[in-house]
DNA sequence: CTGTTAGCGCGTTCAA
DNA sequence: TTGAACGCGCTAACAG
């Protein structure tokens, strides 16, 4: 079976404790003769460390752990590539798990999962976390950070965009186009604070302009491509906006086609703004306009974050937020 | 800190034993009283098991390690969600490592750590392995499939569509439908199996009809959006071809809006198929007509694989493609 | 029905 | 500069 120190010491003629000194690089006090040798018989027997003897003993871990919804979005790709490189200059590994979307048995697993390896530290890619569960994460001292999503509560580490900046700001360019009536679509408003945060940066905006808030514009949904086409598809009683935000780029792209679909020209007939900016907004036909966020860093944040943690201080920061003027939106 | 067997053991007023017995559901030969009284004791400390301690022991596993690339496709969720659904059924944890585009060095990372945690087997998803980390993963005996590619080799396991009949039958589907003139693009032909089979595959079904093979219709590429927009600026030469066939559905993509961006009407001016069949195909306009794999299948039966496998039936599954008509392939 | 004991593979004192 | 011995948390015989 697979080789251990003790075959590595045999066969070097050393002890083990000196294998494993030599091994793990803490080569101060040997000889060159010793080193070589017992290099040579690791090669030989093709050893590979047994990282669970390793833990064990070490009570340690170089893995962070990243649990990720099956959610119908798409920025997941940039997130977790930026926590990959950072983790990389850092000799971490990283693992990803699936938690299905606001599935609490799955959360709940994957929770457990990774808190039985005892990881180094979780990273939360949008995931919206039961009470239970996060109730959970927070009694059980894993160093965690949540990506993507920001929340009220002080105490609860988060890298994400400020979510009310970015619909405050969509608005506002969208207003700076000309426009008076404008939708916003396919956020959760009413059930996180993401859309909650969103809903206020576009009503702000709104307000300032002595613009009119009617009901109707704000469509709700859940960021995904059929959440966009339902709101034109509300839209549709009621012709008069000439713009909508979409929450996601997978929203924007279900509410042009439902435009399309309804014989509407983009933008001629209707503006879009999409949320996010992924690769997707230049993809579509028209080119997407797009408010957007800066996910690779989120990644990269998130790995000093952890790494930083002192298991008390809990930081809470906004990565940046632009805006990328493409083919979707018409001046009016 | 954690609390431990030995510390319920000794709340409970029971050996440590008893406790790995019960708390394991080894639970035949014991009081029920004494069971309630360990689990209530395991409660009360909030235990988590340590899985670094356990496998150590028991030399066993029940994660299953999924090595994907960075790659520009967009199926793996698909693969993997039929990986997660297969997996929980049998109780095994599944994490998921990243192993960039064609890097070596990446490869071999990801390889390295699911070895030295002894996982109970890998899939990989879409993984070229370089030749080294090939002869690695073979030598480290542990079970390991690879999805949506397939080999010449009849002793890689491997569960994937067969790609000769994905060519052959969109080149055929496209003849059917009067064309003569037909592309290729955006595959690796002579780097990939995958690649090299679809063009034979596509050669077969030309040769069978008599039609010209022309070198020129044949594009090389990786797969990628970019890759399909780059076939139709080399098409542009060489204006006879009426339909192409896009070797995924992200370089369908690219196909169509170069074309687009070249005022070319689809499918009026050009037909378009894609090999793949994600979600993308319906978000398009117009919607992508495809040769659409089995991707969660692949997944679901990866697990199967790697439960059943006796270390030494190397099963190679073909899954199911089929043809999905929408809206960019015209009848000429 | 339950407890004792011996490791699993490794890092880490403490001596030598 | 090196080695012997201990223990991390747990399971698996083997007693009782």
């Amino acid at each position: 079976m697979a080789a251990t120190i003790k075959d590595i010491a045999k066969l070097a003629h050393v002890s083990i404790a000196t294998v494993s000194r030599i091994l793990s690089d803490r080569t101060e006090s040997h000889t060159e003769e010793t080193i070589a040798r017992v290099r040579k018989a690791a090669k030989e027997l093709a050893y590979q460390k047994n990282t669970a003897a390793i833990e064990l003993v070490t009570k340690k871990s170089n893995v962070v752990a990243v649990i990720v919804s099956a959610t119908p979005t798409n920025f997941s790709n940039q997130i977790i590539d930026g926590i990959q490189k950072k983790a990389a200059k850092h000799h971490l590994a990283v693992i990803i798990l699936y938690a299905g979307e606001n599935n609490t048995e799955l959360q709940r697993k994957a929770l457990q999962t990774v808190a039985e390896r005892s990881v180094m530290g979780i990273l939360l890619l949008a995931i919206n976390l039961s009470p239970a569960n996060l109730k959970f994460l927070t009694k059980s001292t894993i160093p965690f950070v949540f990506l993507a999503l920001s929340f009220q509560d002080k105490t609860i580490p988060f890298i994400a965009s400020d979510d009310f900046q970015i619909a405050y700001q969509a608005t506002n360019f969208l207003i700076s186009k000309g426009h008076r009536k404008i939708g916003l679509a396919a956020a959760d408003f009413h059930i996180s604070y993401t859309g909650y945060r969103r809903l206020a940066g576009y009503q702000k905006a709104m307000q300032e302009h002595q613009l009119q808030l009617v009901p109707d514009w704000v469509q709700d949904g859940n960021y995904s491509y059929q959440s966009g086409r339902r709101a034109i598809q509300a839209y549709m009683k009621n012709t008069q906006v000439t713009a909508v935000i979409a929450n996601s780029d997978l929203a924007a792209m279900g509410v042009a086609n439902q435009a399309l679909d309804f014989g509407l020209s983009i933008p001629n007939d209707l503006s879009i703004i999409s949320i996010d900016g992924t690769d997707f907004c230049t993809m579509f036909r028209p080119q997407l306009t797009s408010m957007t966020q800066s996910f690779y860093e989120m990644g990269s944040q998130g790995i000093d974050c952890l790494l930083n943690r002192k298991l008390s201080t809990a930081a809470q920061r906004f990565t940046a937020v632009s805006i990328q003027e493409r083919e979707s939106v018409k001046n009016i």
